[in-house]
DNA sequence: CAAAGAAAATGAACAATGTTCATTTTTCAA
DNA sequence: TTGAAAAATGAACATTGTTCATTTTCTTTG
């Protein structure tokens, strides 16, 4: 597109250009959707380009047309995951208590990552190589930001309406994190990881209440 | 081996053989360790079956000689792994009051984890494939499993002597190790997997101050 | 010590996968 | 209709796990 395109076809120019673009984004979000099926289904490291392509019927090739390589695919999954888990740890700040607002956050936090084991593992345990992790932006970190960040105002927020005496607010907020992501990657390992020694029934929830418990008590 | 040479070579028959089966546990332990060596420095995912070949000066063929595939080469150092943490664990064995020695197994955990990043990932973290898990014989994992007793005897003890009351055993000691085992990976993950969000300085040790004191006043 | 047979080691070759890029096909303004 | 730009393609390459027929080394025996 040069300018003597531009000038003669000023007419119809952006209607072309912005469908176009429309199309590439709509191929780009087929391609996510495929390969997040393919992931959810045979597990992310099973999962090809090959299979990725073939399951929207094009070639490999146009796979790297829209995405650079496979990382770039696991970073766009990646991102989605976050504005996800994000929107819905933001809904909960409808819960004006503090301490429930916490209370409900684990919970959300919980089922969403037993109930997206493979994006869990995309988002928060899966080692990328190292290209990927060079290639992440500050701005493209800011859901992940986020979702630490409404931890970390809540647990303020209770420890100004008393709660948390004699505990450090970072610490602290780590500690919380760290609890309910190892109950999920725990039960998350379990169920795929050592199919011979399983967790106990609803250990997570079990679990969970004895964390209620706790908290509501400091 | 056949029934003749049995019948001719009684006399030197044990110290060839002897001395035979220890150069292959030998080579072995040889492999396991180049491996071992290896995943530390570059990772796991970056060290391949010819880098440990050429860093032992063997070639590709004789590792699949003594292991059937790098499954089982994860294998056995998941194992090593288990042996040395649980040895550690089992120590501890001789503080008598059980809140000490909880207290004393959370900090061998996570000083091992810490200074063992990459073993940790082979022993809680990793997803092997399939196959791998398959393989898994019961008693392969007894020392994984010892460990995780050694947790359930100790908050069993404390119990019995009057800590966490009104908590159930089996989802407090899930809590526990989750709390853990969350503090661990979410640090090492930080450390390797996105390098411009690394966590605080010392975040684990304040974090890891701020559950001794909860768990001393349940 | 020499030779035969067993054990160990080897590396060429194959399959699967991520990736690249020259070529082909399609689209669209002129 | 046509030619250039855009899009799609798939053959081909590099890497890695893996296999196996062949070669080398070792051990026993005559």
């Amino acid at each position: 597109m040069n300018i003597v395109h531009f000038l003669c076809t000023e007419i119809d120019f952006m209607g072309t250009i912005e469908r176009k673009a429309r199309e590439k984004e709509e191929l780009k979000a087929l391609i996510l959707k495929a390969a997040r099926k393919l992931f959810v289904e045979k597990g992310i490291g099973q999962t090809t380009i090959r299979n990725i392509a073939d399951s929207i019927d094009y070639s490999i090739g146009t796979v790297y047309v829209y995405f650079r390589d496979k990382n770039e695919i696991l970073h766009a999954l990646h991102t989605q995951g976050f504005v996800d888990l994000g929107g819905q740890l933001k809904v909960l700040f409808n819960v004006k208590d503090p301490m429930e607002r916490l209370k409900a956050m684990g919970k959300v936090y919980i089922t969403y990552g037993l109930n997206n084991p493979e994006m869990y593992d995309l988002m928060f345990i899966l080692k990328a190589p190292m290209e990927f992790l060079e290639t992440i932006q500050k701005d493209e970190w800011d859901e992940g930001k986020a979702s630490f960040d409404s931890l970390r105002t809540t647990v303020k927020q209770c420890m100004d309406a008393g709660h948390f005496k004699g505990h450090k607010l970072d610490p602290l907020c780590f500690l919380i994190w760290s609890c309910i992501h190892g109950m999920c990657s725990l039960e998350i390992g379990s169920r795929t990881k050592n199919a011979n020694i399983k967790n106990p029934e609803n250990i997570v929830t079990d679990a969970y209440d004895e964390f209620l418990i706790i908290i509501s008590n400091l």
